[in-house]
DNA sequence: GTCTATACCCGGATAGAC
DNA sequence: GTCTATCCGGGTATAGAC
């Protein structure tokens, strides 16, 4: 393969700034430069490990973008309940921790998922949308769909930003209780 | 006061063109050599009216954010109840229009915000939150509040976005249901 | 009030020594 | 694998003619 001594490190020690920096300053906002600060190192090091400043976004986003493509697909193959659905993006939100705050937000980011992506962003949330919004959409359901799914990204970062990064098993059920029932569910 | 011949358009022409393509592209990406070009101007011309990028941006948000001081002032004044600070919110939402996607997003954007803000900005949010999860103010009531929260913004802007752009009285009432619903408000 | 031309800075990226 | 030095492009902003 590639790398030797790099193996325990070095790289990691970038994505860790980097993750770090993105989160605080936004991915345009954050210079190589002020990674390499971080690091006490100079941006000339950073590009030995990593060819440019998006593959570095891409090391962070790769498997976040995994797991979201994984959810997609599971769409394909059977409507999933509701709850399902909605507790996977929680646990997607989770698991991408900080950084899920400056996706949708930056649009250098959202053109970056865009290459990274089988499908466009665009029309993959939607066919999100469309299935917590089941058939027939009316324009009310859409709405509520939109409530829902937003109230799992804002809830789970608000959760953990007063925890310790960390989503308590108590926090994800009441996240998806609030995102149930801004859908209706219970109707 | 000021401007003479200016009176009836430019400025008004440069805020129009400056509005869809940050909203469109986000206020960082977006040059002042792109809001030229969608004028047929040049930059030069844009400095006649605008002192700077940063001040076309002020002009765009000089009146939501007013609207937003006027909601935080009049919780200093006696809380008021839920449903009404939300619906404030949603009308927030449906003044700032498209604009108000790149507001929480764009770093760059949020620190302008708070130059021009009598607090900072992620102060008078936790004063909201607090405001809508109440007192004792348990865990699970700031998440609702988060959660509320996140429902007028995110289902406002899709709704206007499935719509014409405008806001209407049904949209507005199911997603301030949503938004109630999420706050857990019936309980 | 708008143009052409340009100054100036800053950020991403590379060259080449060590 | 990390350094110093530097190139290069692009973006904000200004000078000055018209």
């Amino acid at each position: 393969m590639v790398m030797a001594k790099d193996r325990h490190g070095t790289r990691q020690r970038i994505l860790g700034s980097a993750r770090e920096l993105f989160a605080r300053q936004g991915y345009t906002a954050t210079t190589i430069a002020d990674i390499a600060r971080e690091l006490g190192s100079t941006t000339a090091a950073l590009y030995y490990h990593f060819g440019s400043k998006a593959d570095i976004l891409g090391g962070l986003l790769a498997e976040p973008l995994a797991t979201y493509t994984r959810i997609i697909e599971s769409l394909d193959t059977g409507l999933p309940a509701p709850g399902e659905l909605l507790g996977a993006f929680i646990d997607l939100t989770a698991g991408t921790r900080e950084l899920a705050s400056i996706i949708d937000s930056d649009p250098t980011v959202l053109a970056m998922i865009d290459e990274r992506l089988p499908r466009k962003s665009r029309e993959v949330r939607q066919q999100v949308i469309t299935a917590l919004a089941g058939t027939p959409t009316s324009r009310a359901a859409l709405i509520r769909a939109h409530a829902a799914l937003a109230v799992t990204k804002a809830a789970a970062l608000a959760a953990m930003e007063a925890g310790d990064g960390r989503l308590t098993e108590a926090d994800r059920a009441e996240i998806l209780d609030a995102a149930l029932r801004a859908l209706g569910a219970g109707e």
